[in-house]
DNA sequence: CGTCTACATTACGTTAACGTCAAGTTTCTG
DNA sequence: CAGAAACTTGACGTTAACGTAATGTAGACG
């Protein structure tokens, strides 16, 4: 453990992708392995990225809005202005993914209240009037 | 308003979508208009599922899990047993959500710290050397 | 030395979720 | 009644995110 740089094989047991994807990844801009002849080695940045693309993966991102995050990470060096720049865009994305949590809160809540319907259906055994169905076929 | 049926411009119109958008969620089975000769009639019901189906796909959903999603609201006038499984299903469901916020809120944490770095380092103007950088370039 | 393993590149295939014509009704309107 | 508007059903095109060969090479091993 604590390589400092890992062949794609490596890659591939560690996070359980495929080396399609790796290498995917790598033209869409999303890893930036270092070469030693024609091997792909993968560094510490590397794996940092790669765990942030699979949780936004996870989570439903496609890879250029996570490609817009990643990006946020950049170190500018530049002048004041790049880094000023940056911190608005992140500001921005950060609503955007208040209000996807939102969303996501909206759709729990409806679920939820579905469920407590069904509960209650189960309980009496004898099915009532509902009191609220939106979706109801 | 308050049209009990809507033509398919109506629906374009409302809800900001494609006829060739609804007319594909009626092949898979996300909605059933019902039909005047050869014309779709978009139910009440419809709209209240495709409301639904926008708010997930805005979050990320594909579109067979906003399906299996709605399913769940199918009300099942079948045996204790039908009522049962899915009842089962939802709270499934309702556990992957929940999971999927968790996530949500991690990149949010993420990035949230990311942007207290910026604003620190805004601030200071004087470059410090970060505390905590996870995704360094 | 041959061969196996781990990698490489190139290229075609696939699924999802529609977009975009094309060509034929039906319905509204002047 | 002619033409536009609003529909319909195909059917092919497109983008994303890889999968899946096919083929080639560089190094390790017996």
């Amino acid at each position: 453990m604590d390589e400092t740089h890992m062949t794609i094989g490596r890659m591939c047991e560690t996070f359980g992708v495929s080396a399609r994807t790796l290498r995917f990844y790598e033209t869409k801009k999303l890893l930036f392995p270092i070469r030693q002849g024609q091997k792909r080695l993968f560094t510490k940045r590397d794996r940092a990225r790669l765990k942030l693309i699979l949780k936004g993966k996870r989570f439903g991102f496609s890879l250029e809005e996570i490609r817009q995050l990643l990006d946020l990470y950049k170190s500018d060096q530049d002048p004041q202005i790049q880094i000023k720049q940056a911190h608005e865009r992140a500001e921005c994305q950060l609503k955007a993914l208040e209000a996807k949590k939102q969303e996501l809160e909206e759709i729990i809540d409806d679920l939820r209240s579905q469920l407590a319907w069904g509960k209650n259906l189960l309980s009496t055994r004898a099915p009532l009037k509902p009191a609220i169905r939106h979706f109801d076929q």
